[in-house]
RNA sequence: GGGCGAUUAGCUCAGUUGGCUAGAGCAUCUGGUUUACACCCAGGGGGUCGUAGGUUCGAAUCCUACAUCGCCCACCA
């Protein structure tokens, strides 16, 4: 009665959808005590991008999870924001300014910030209109940036109590830096790349030695060789004199077990203040350190002629003046692996520094009788199942990488972000660390104070994600109720970076857990495999071009169908494409419901009692209630891929397959087909939400598709006879259907069946509208029993007979090979199934129900065996 | 060096505590103006589940070894 569009074009509708929806104010929900919460903190975007595959994935992920919980009744919240990622957009806008010629230090220090927040103004600006494009049902209004008063305070009050407990130390210690950045990184923040670069084996004094960095060679104090090294033996502990480029220089030979004699000639030469092994042998035997690269990755004013250079061209010059002095013995070609920064690819050069650390070994946290490090307790609430990680594969990786984690350089030498909350006093230099911006010092009262010019690396405030976003420190009403939070979800790739941060910030912090659940998705790649770059366009593929195109719906489909947690997945257009046809199908099955259902009864709520009329509506109304149990269990148990293939399965095979052909005949019931197309809807609201919206007001709902309930499992709707039966009917269509496309007989054509139904006589007859047509038969005769029909495809369904008496088509030869081959299969198939149940053990160990089906089924494989056998003979 | 994952149809992937003659989508082939949908319908072909052993009544699934590809961690000057 009511007609809709053709197809769907989600052009059309998306905007305005989301509008609706935002409006309406479902995305907020409300603590109430009676319900329960369900809260997701949303990884936040760097502040910077734009939405790439890796957000796509995220949001339609944590937006089926949100809305399927809101739909069951949960208060849920999903909280969005953006993360400021220092580094990453420091360098960001450097490069900008850079481009206009403006450099920032030139710019200083104030000035530069004030660029960095406009961009990221705009920039984040961009980044939640995209989040909104993804149909994300997330609450605007808690969003929050990581740099925001709130959160702020939440860091100085973490660095604050650590500071107080001693967790929080400065120290002089070898870091990872990154010269371009001119700042420190993490042990994480340094990738590994393989490079082709030379060995040069040098004459050390009495040794000779190898190095890839003979630059390095100005900030020796020693040699080091093995203790069990018989070449050395006599050496370790003397001191030698060391001809050098710039003159002698005295070195100590110590023995190390780090040392390994197999390589090189087994000696290294010791550069304490450049290189982490170094420095840990310098520590262990009390040796001298000398720093001859500074900040910039150039050589220090100690180096004479060399000092300004950087170290590559102080590489070329030192190795030109030692051959000149015979000091090298040969050069060889040497892979090596090279350690980078992993923001800007600049190589790390390691050095001493003074720096701001977490110590994660110290016992601080009361556990029972006992103190625990922060450590020991992120690896203790995963390893008690306090928090589960899906997949658990990764349990063992977490706790690995936890089991390993050395103290955290938490200093960054950039101007973006949070600035260390720690204030010195130039008159008495007492250190002053507390929350709020001291006026003068707490010793002395002096006002000449300074704040360390410091920042915090930018996981410090993102560890603090799900509670300092609920307003912690404040006891607020939306921590008591939303945290901890109950799923985490993000791509593996940081599960260090943060995921392992958060669990030990929140621990530390709250002595709670930060999230019950972690849900890993994996990366996307390209059709081939590889990982799409965005240098590379060709193999990039674009979210928001892929909506432009296709709609939300299918790019989302894309994502959750066809994918398991922790493994990564490829993505091709074509993919979506298929997804949008799917969207499109079930557009036009509620449109022929809607064509098929008078605008009064649309309005009428689904009543079993009075709106069932056939075997086949109870057949759809099982099916479903099977689909609703299967897909319920499967999203509980995080198995989104299953859920949506089994909707995607029923939809278009059964419902619209089967269910609408039959509708087209005698079993029209728009109660019930509407009835299952919207229980379909709700199914598939928190997979693709837009269609299913614009549907649902189509169907005359007056509350929006968002703000309904779940379906739940109804027994009373489950009919196990009729849906056999009619699961018999469909195999007898789909048999005349292949025998007439066997036979070749044209689509058109109608032909005549005969057949020996037994015990299913009236079934059929009840049948026979949908039958003839869907088998397009001219005359159908149904008979309990009778004859063999000659010069006929027989056609042996369970223990029915079908008979196409094709006359003239009937090709008597072929017919024969036909059935010879099928007897052949099925005579194959009794073997097995007889020598199976023959076999005792069998019987006795498997399940009772699995040794039923196969007695059943070899009663039926005999049966089959039988009447061909007898239609042979008779050939 | 240590760890993890993958290996199933031409391609991309599912396959839950072992239990239908191993499934889907795409591609391909044969047909098609059916009461929504050609972004569709009906049907077909296509797989020794990487290899070799083992456990079991029964293995794609569990165990062992190997191979190939990929990832993570550590790291050598």
């Amino acid at each position: 009665m009511k007609e809709i569009a053709k197809a769907y074009t989600p052009q059309k509708y998306e905007n305005s959808i989301y509008k609706k929806w935002e409006d309406s104010g479902v995305f907020t929900p409300e603590i109430d005590p009676n319900k329960k919460s369900f809260t997701i903190s949303m990884p936040p975007p760097n502040a910077t991008v734009t939405l790439h595959l890796g957000h796509a994935t995220m949001l339609a992920i944590e937006d089926l999870m949100i809305r399927y919980k809101r739909m069951q009744g949960f208060s849920a919240l999903w909280l969005p924001g953006t993360d400021h990622a220092a580094i990453a957009t420091q360098n960001r806008v450097e490069k900008n300014l850079a481009e206009k010629g403006i450099d920032r230090h030139k710019l200083g220090r104030k000035k530069f910030l004030e660029e960095v927040g406009k961009f990221v103004e705009k920039s984040r600006d961009t980044i939640r209109k995209q989040i909104r494009k993804m149909g994300s049902s997330c609450d605007w209004s808690r969003e929050r940036f990581t740099l925001d008063e709130g959160l702020t305070k939440a860091v100085r009050e973490v660095f604050t109590r650590m500071y107080n407990d001693d967790l929080i130390y400065k120290g002089d210690r070898i870091v990872n830096w990154c010269p371009r950045c001119e700042s420190t990184l993490a042990d994480d923040e340094v990738e590994y790349k393989e490079k082709q670069e030379k060995l040069y084996w040098i004459k050390y004094g009495p040794f000779t030695l190898a190095t890839t960095r003979p630059e390095t060679k100005l900030g020796d104090t020693a040699v080091a060789v093995h203790p069990d090294d018989e070449r050395y033996k006599d050496m370790v502990g003397k001191k030698y004199m060391i001809p050098g480029v710039l003159g002698e220089f005295e070195v100590i030979v110590v023995a190390d077990k780090e040392v390994d004699p197999q390589f090189g000639s087994g000696a290294i030469k010791v550069t304490p203040a450049h290189s982490f092994t170094d420095f840990e042998i310098a520590e262990r035997h009390n040796i001298p350190l000398k720093s001859v690269i500074n900040e910039q990755g150039k050589m220090m004013d100690n180096c004479g002629k060399y000092a300004g250079m950087t170290t590559e061209e102080c590489r070329k010059e030192i190795v030109k003046d030692m051959d000149k002095m015979g000091l090298i013995e040969k050069i060889e070609d040497f892979t090596h692996n090279l350690s980078v920064c992993y923001r800007c690819k600049t190589a790390v050069e390691p050095l001493v520094s003074k720096q701001w650390f977490i110590a994660v070994d110290k016992p601080v946290i009361q556990d029972g009788d006992k103190k625990i490090s922060i450590k020991e307790k992120a690896l203790k609430v995963v390893r008690e199942g306090d928090i589960k990680i899906v997949p658990d594969r990764f349990n063992k990786t977490y706790s690995h990488w936890m089991e390993n984690l050395h103290d955290w350089c938490i200093s960054r030498q950039i101007w973006y972000g949070h600035q260390i909350p720690v204030w010195y006093c130039r008159d008495c230099n007492e250190e002053i660390v507390q929350t709020d911006d001291p006026e003068s010092c707490r010793k002395c009262k002096s006002k000449n104070i300074k704040q360390d010019l410091d920042t915090l690396d930018t996981w410090f405030s993102s560890g603090l994600w799900t509670f300092s976003t609920l307003g912690w420190p404040k006891k607020t009403e939306d921590l008591k109720y939303f945290h901890p939070t109950a799923v985490m979800e993000t791509g593996y790739d940081i599960l260090f970076f943060w995921i392992a941060r958060m669990i030990i910030m929140t621990t530390y912090a709250l002595n709670e857990i930060p999230f019950e659940t972690v849900y890993l998705h994996g990366l996307i790649r390209t059709r081939s495999g590889k990982k799409m770059s965005k240098s590379d366009p060709s193999t990039c593929i674009d979210p928001l071009e892929m909506i432009d195109k296709y709609g939300t719906d299918a790019l989302r489909l894309s994502f959750l169908i066809g994918s398991t947690p922790g493994n990564d997945m490829r993505l091709y257009e074509e993919k979506i494409a298929g997804y949008r046809n799917f969207v499109n199908k079930i557009w036009n099955a509620a449109r022929f419901s809607l064509m098929n259902i008078k605008e009064e009864n649309l309005d009428e709520v689904f009543d079993p009692k009075r709106h069932i009329n056939s075997r086949a509506d109870k057949w759809i109304l099982t099916k479903l209630q099977y689909l609703v149990k299967d897909v319920t269990k499967d999203i509980e148990k995080f198995r989104f891929s299953d859920a949506g293939t089994k909707i995607y399965n029923f939809t278009w095979s059964e419902y619209c397959d089967w269910y609408v052909e039959l509708s087209k005949g005698q079993h029209l019931n728009p109660h019930v087909l509407v009835h299952v197309l919207k229980s379909v809807l709700r199914l598939l609201h928190p997979f693709v939400p837009f269609f299913t919206e614009v549907l649902w007001e189509n169907l005359h709902e007056k509350k929006m598709l968002i703000e309904e309930t779940w379906p739940e499992y109804d027994k009373s709707l489950v009919f196990v006879k009729e849906v056999e039966e009619m699961e018999l009917l469909h195999q007898i269509i789909s048999d005349i259907r292949k025998m007439r496309a066997n036979y070749g007989v044209e689509p058109a054509k109608k032909i005549h069946a005969v057949i020996y139904a037994g015990k299913y006589k009236d079934f059929l007859e009840e049948k026979r509208e949908p039958l003839t047509r869907m088998a397009r038969l001219e005359n159908l005769e149904i008979f309990d029993k009778g004859e063999k029909i000659e010069k006929a495809v027989c056609l042996f369904v369970g223990d029915l007979e079908i008979y196409l008496p094709l006359h003239e088509l009937v090709d008597i030869e072929k017919e024969q090979k036909r059935l010879e081959k099928e007897l052949e299969n099925l005579v194959q198939f009794e073997k097995t199934l007889s020598s199976k149940l023959q076999n005792k053990k069998f019987v006795q160990n498997a399940p009772e129900d699995v040794v039923e089906k196969e007695k059943k089924r070899l009663k039926e494989t005999r049966s089959g065996i039988k009447k061909i056998e007898e239609k042979l003979s008779e050939l």
